[in-house]
DNA sequence: CGGCGAATTGATTTTTTTCAAGCTGGGTGG
DNA sequence: CCACCCAGCTTGAAAAAAATCAATTCGCCG
């Protein structure tokens, strides 16, 4: 792990200079004229099909990842087959790292779309973090907002009924992917999930998010269609939401 | 900031060196030998009474703590007075750290019973893990854990009924103040919540926790009087729980 | 054109909330 | 020492929300 190595390949080296998450992710942290130390532990770049297992509770965790491109869903499954979406990766997310790195998994990552992943060895990334103090305490931060992000998700489903619930995803989902909130009417973003992905997100049966966006439809709020949503009136989504209009740059969104 | 100043107090140093939190928290990454780096920088510890307020949402964020003594309700405030609690910090426990050190606070921390509390100031902690990896890798893992807490009560509310979620936070509970699972017949440990506390925790009503705790004790299961819980019958409720007997030391509890 | 996963819809049941009325027990002030 | 106060708990009845069950329908793909 000596970053002071010098004897370089440069095709690794452009790798990561021209990588699309660098400003984002654990790579964040890194300088641009130390990229090395990124550039030098992780592997090739690794391709997936929709319903690909990226990993899954009780194995053993050997990488953590930052999404190049495509959605992933982090998951719990459990006891008769239920599952619960805990969390999606977006292009730029971090994902895969825990609290005991010796512990196996305690979720399941799967690829929603087609996925671009890079792939970075735990061994090498713990190694790092007990060296780097800048990458750790960033680390520190990164986590924190899934954190914020996490109890975003408690709040949605202990105090909101299914109207609120639906609106307040998709609203988060608007936001991960243009970092701000929806003001066009008829503005449209790519949304890639299933009613059941939806439904083990926020709570519900899929069923009744069906005839929940069925209401939101039928009031000009939102459509959903072929996974895309079309957002007709932001003002409404964001008054059935619940959510003022203050976002946080913490990965949470602001409540009123 | 120079942790190399000889100049030591030596009574803040033995402060630390009995801390009965020190192998927890953040502290327990910082060696004995190198202990004033937090002695230097902590504040005089803190002493609360039950209902005093630690910090509120949109406030400036000035502090981090360590839990030293008793109950802390960590807690998301809502348009119509409505209150979630997104996670209890007991003694040992690290709680204050966001995403975002600049931005302010997201959470509110409420004293539930008289609470000890040994304060470190944002500034010199932040400062700190810029320059210590050892203990912000420890951070960040320390974060994780809290995050996959709060994975664990997203399930507890997407997923289960009253019954169940009632239970799973009964055994969280349980399992956080003795580090292991409940075992014998009952068993009874201290639990200073009401039921207005756990119904916001677990995302119900007060008046259906009430009845939900009064089916689990007529059927001989738990009982809940006084601030203190009797586990009259451990199997039934891990059971009811749906945990597997299988304890993480990552801060969530295994699922079945 | 048939098949299949996903979405929709209706009817019914279950769970939870809401509203409202008592109850209880510890603490306070007379 | 007693009366009463009050937060917190309990209970019942009715309403609301969501799940469940069971058909269809839709749209894509082979």
């Amino acid at each position: 792990m000596s970053p002071t190595e010098m004897a370089l390949p440069p095709l690794r080296r452009s790798d990561c200079l021209i990588c699309p998450a660098r400003s984002r992710t654990i790579c964040a942290a890194v300088p641009e004229e130390q990229i090395d130390r990124i550039a030098l532990i992780k592997r090739p770049a690794r391709q997936l099909k929709p319903h690909d297992v990226i990993y899954v509770e009780d194995a053993q965790c050997v990488e953590y990842f930052t999404v190049l491109h495509g959605w992933v869903a982090l998951t719990a499954l459990l006891e008769r087959g239920q599952r619960v979406v805990l969390d999606f990766a977006l292009p730029g997310d971090f994902f895969g790292f825990q609290a005991d790195p010796a512990a196996p998994r305690t979720q399941s990552a799967v690829a929603i779309t087609s996925v671009r992943l890079c792939p970075l060895p735990k061994a090498e990334v713990e190694a790092l973090i007990n060296v780097d103090p800048v990458v750790a305490a960033h680390l520190a931060h990164l986590i924190a907002a899934h954190e914020a992000r996490a109890h975003d998700h408690v709040i949605n489903s202990n105090t909101r009924e299914a109207r609120q619930r639906v609106a307040h995803l998709l609203i988060e989902l608007y936001f991960r992917q243009r970092q701000q909130l929806p003001r066009q009417p008829h503005d449209t973003i790519e949304l890639p999930l299933t009613l059941a992905l939806i439904a083990d997100t926020i709570g519900l049966t899929p069923v009744h998010v069906s005839r929940t966006l069925r209401r939101l439809r039928e009031q000009g709020v939102v459509r959903f269609h072929r996974r895309r949503l079309y957002i007709e009136d932001p003002d409404a989504l964001m008054r059935v939401s619940g959510i003022d209009d203050w976002p946080l740059t913490t990965g949470a969104l602001k409540r009123e």
